[in-house]
RNA sequence: GGGGUGGUAGUUAAGUUGGUUAUAACGCCGGCCUGUCACGCCGGAGGCCGCGGGUUCGAGUCCCGUCCACCCCGCCA
């Protein structure tokens, strides 16, 4: 028997035919006299029936009919019958449902155990048990509709960096550990013993390698690999759409990105995205606004409740009575508030009177619980009432009405709004409010738990500092990397005042998710080598650490920049996927492990004598 | 490394103050049923209560440890 249909193919001008179908059974119901059979295959479902009084095949049916009794769920099977309408009963939940096969030759691929999970639309099992089948489970229908959009992605891309003059070039996997940035994982080495390869974290030498090499305009559709802890939105392998142009200046790499962007969103979802942003560009929000109004540099602009920074006030008023308060204001007053050393702030969301009103006492009360998971130390809040007091609130007694009301004003609290209040170090302060404010959102219904809620706001999040000081090592670190272009009105201050060097470097932002980011490159070796010294690195570290590149800048390097999007993240937002675990065929547990294969796993003695490698701790149970 | 949620039949869950034989739904197996499409009806099987220890006359339930999954912080230039 050779297929002639797939299963969401038929209709009523089919009616007649005598068709072949393959698949899988979805579902049986057995009348005793009719079987009815869902027939399943990647396309869709076609409903079979088996009756023993067809006419016109002599006694096919009757014995078909038979074997039709005994199928049993997710058995793949090959059927011929004749297409007939269904009238009055046609189904119009099924594309195919106003027709139905009736079979008169049945043949069975294969059987099927009783699968651990009903294979359907939507169903009520741990994704323990669907990682660990996950063959079953790529089989639903979302998983299947998921990967398809995955699919068209990666056509779109091809299609459109091809057509803008775009070469798709590879990059090595297998290359040198190159110290700074997220972990790499290690690939022993048989014929170098001692000796490893990194797994590459992203392409970037290499495409900078591309641009020195002439070859202007690259992309790739690249696996990159990162051996640090996992997230909803953080798999330890993961897909990047890897692009680098000569030639550019940063808005260009907008223009390139902001076309690919409107083209999948056109061609994948049908949303046109020119409605949204008529000039077919995105909006761009400097860093330090990003910072200071949503407290990181991905903010979800589906909703308002903005920070408010309020240490201005709280200082000028010497804390304004308020014990803890006090001490940040005479530290900072005492003029050692600069960006090289640990900062404290004071911030403030003001939650207006319409929604505050939506939580209970006890739910306002339960915040406080969720923001000590992150490191707070409490939650300070204050209910405004008409005149201006502060009800329900901690900070009530102490507070000066000086500096109650200037922070009622900075805010503009009016009757009913609840304020609240975080304080400390700047680093645990802005973290804590970012995520309460997304966590206030879910709560108060601003935006739903998971997925886009129809909304789609895209920002360019720009002009962020070049350099973070790091605190414990007390040096100054590269936010991005090292060889981000820093703005030219600032290069003078790279070695007087770093904390204020602002940089070419740009992300991708997209309902609250970074979905890309890259930057334009330094290809001066002048300015490269104040970077390094701000960065403490020497000349020798220099060459050991990046020496082929900066080789390779000193024989004639294009200016260049470029970008990378998280494929996965991508596929997440578009599909209203709840995780990356959705849109992965085969992902990892938040433990990078395989559920299915039980990766990673213990390696032979032998194995690891090949490789000269000794396990100093041998794991539990090897 | 830290904080939180969960783990009971194939699956998802209930399980009271620690007390007789651990429930239910779906699924599975057998039987009946010619128009179902969440088919229906009758009957049946199915348990390492994650694992280990402790308290107790007695533990799914209380205590300690541990493993696994998920969410978050740290981490992820």
């Amino acid at each position: 028997m050779k297929r002639t249909h797939h299963c969401a193919q038929l209709r009523a001008s089919d009616e007649g035919k005598t068709v072949v179908l393959f698949g899988w059974v979805s579902s049986y119901r057995d009348h005793g006299g009719c079987v009815f059979i869902d027939l399943r295959d990647r396309e869709g479902v076609t409903q079979l029936v088996f009756d023993p009084e067809l006419a016109g095949h002599g006694d096919q049916p009757r014995a078909t009919h038979d074997l039709a009794r005994a199928l049993r769920s997710e058995w793949v099977v090959a059927v011929q019958g004749v297409v007939k309408g269904r009238g009055a009963n046609k189904n119009s939940r099924l594309p195919t449902g106003e027709i139905e096969v009736h079979g008169f030759e049945l043949f069975v691929f294969n059987k099927s155990e009783t699968p651990p999970f009903e294979i359907a639309d939507s169903i009520d099992t741990s994704e323990e048990k669907r990682l660990q089948y996950r063959y079953l489970d790529l089989r639903r229908a979302p998983l299947q509709r998921t990967l398809r959009v995955r699919h068209r992605i990666h056509q779109i891309t091809r299609r459109y960096f091809d057509d803008n003059g775009f070469l798709e070039l590879e990059t090595p996997v297998m290359v040198k550990y190159t110290p700074g940035g997220a972990r790499n994982f290690l690939v022993p080495s048989r014929m170098n013993a001692g000796k490893f390869y990194a797994l590459a974290e992203s392409p970037q030498l290499f495409k900078q390698l591309y641009m020195v090499a002439g070859f202007d305009k690259y992309f790739q559709i690249v696996k990159c690999f990162r051996d640090e802890d996992l997230r909803l939105d953080r798999q330890p392998e993961f897909t990047q759409i890897d692009v680098e142009m000569s030639f550019v200046n940063q808005d260009d790499v907008f223009r390139v990105m902001e076309g690919l962007v409107f083209g999948i969103w056109k061609e994948v979802l049908g949303v046109d995205l020119k409605e949204l942003y008529p000039s077919g560009r995105f909006p761009q929000m400097p860093f330090d606004e990003s910072m200071a109004k949503y407290g990181n540099d991905k903010p979800d602009v589906r909703f308002d409740l903005p920070h408010v920074d309020i240490t201005r006030v709280v200082v000028d008023h010497g804390g304004g009575g308020v014990p803890f308060w006090k001490t940040i204001a005479d530290k900072l007053s005492a003029g050692d508030a600069h960006r090289d050393a640990v900062t404290d702030i004071v911030k403030a969301l003001r939650v207006p009177a319409e929604l505050a009103g939506k939580m209970s006492r006890a739910e306002i009360e339960k915040l406080e619980e969720f923001v000590k998971g992150m490191g707070a130390k409490g939650l300070a809040r204050a209910k405004v009432d008409a005149e201006g007091n502060w009800v329900q609130s901690p900070l009530a007694k102490m507070i000066t009405p000086e500096l109650r009301l200037a922070i009622n004003a900075r805010v503009e609290a009016r009757d009913g709004d609840l304020v609240l209040f975080q304080f400390g170090r700047e680093s645990v302060v802005q973290t804590v409010m970012a995520n309460l404010r997304i966590h206030l959102a879910k709560k108060l219904g601003l935006i739903p738990d998971s997925g886009h809620g129809g909304k789609w706001k895209f920002l360019w999040v720009v002009n962020p500092p070049l350099f973070e000081y790091d605190d414990e090592r007390k040096t100054w670190v590269a936010a991005h990397h090292a060889f981000t272009r820093p703005h030219d009105d600032c290069i003078d201050r790279l070695e007087k005042d770093p904390g204020k060097v602002l940089c070419w470097r740009y992300d991708l932002v997209l309902n609250g998710f970074e979905i890309g980011g890259g930057s334009i490159r330094l290809h001066d070796p002048a300015v490269q080598a104040k970077v390094f010294r701000t960065l403490g690195i020497s000349d020798e570290d220099a060459r050991s650490k990046f020496g082929f590149l900066l080789d390779a800048l000193k024989y004639g390097a294009p200016p260049h920049g470029g970008i990378a999007i998280g494929m996965d993240r991508l596929s997440m937002l578009l599909s209203g996927s709840e995780s990356l675990r959705d849109v992965i065929p085969f992902p990892k547990t938040q433990r990078g492990t395989d559920l299915m294969t039980d990766a990673p796993n213990v390696v032979s003695p032998e194995q690891l004598a090949e490789l000269k490698i000794r396990v100093v701790e041998p794991p539990a149970g090897a």
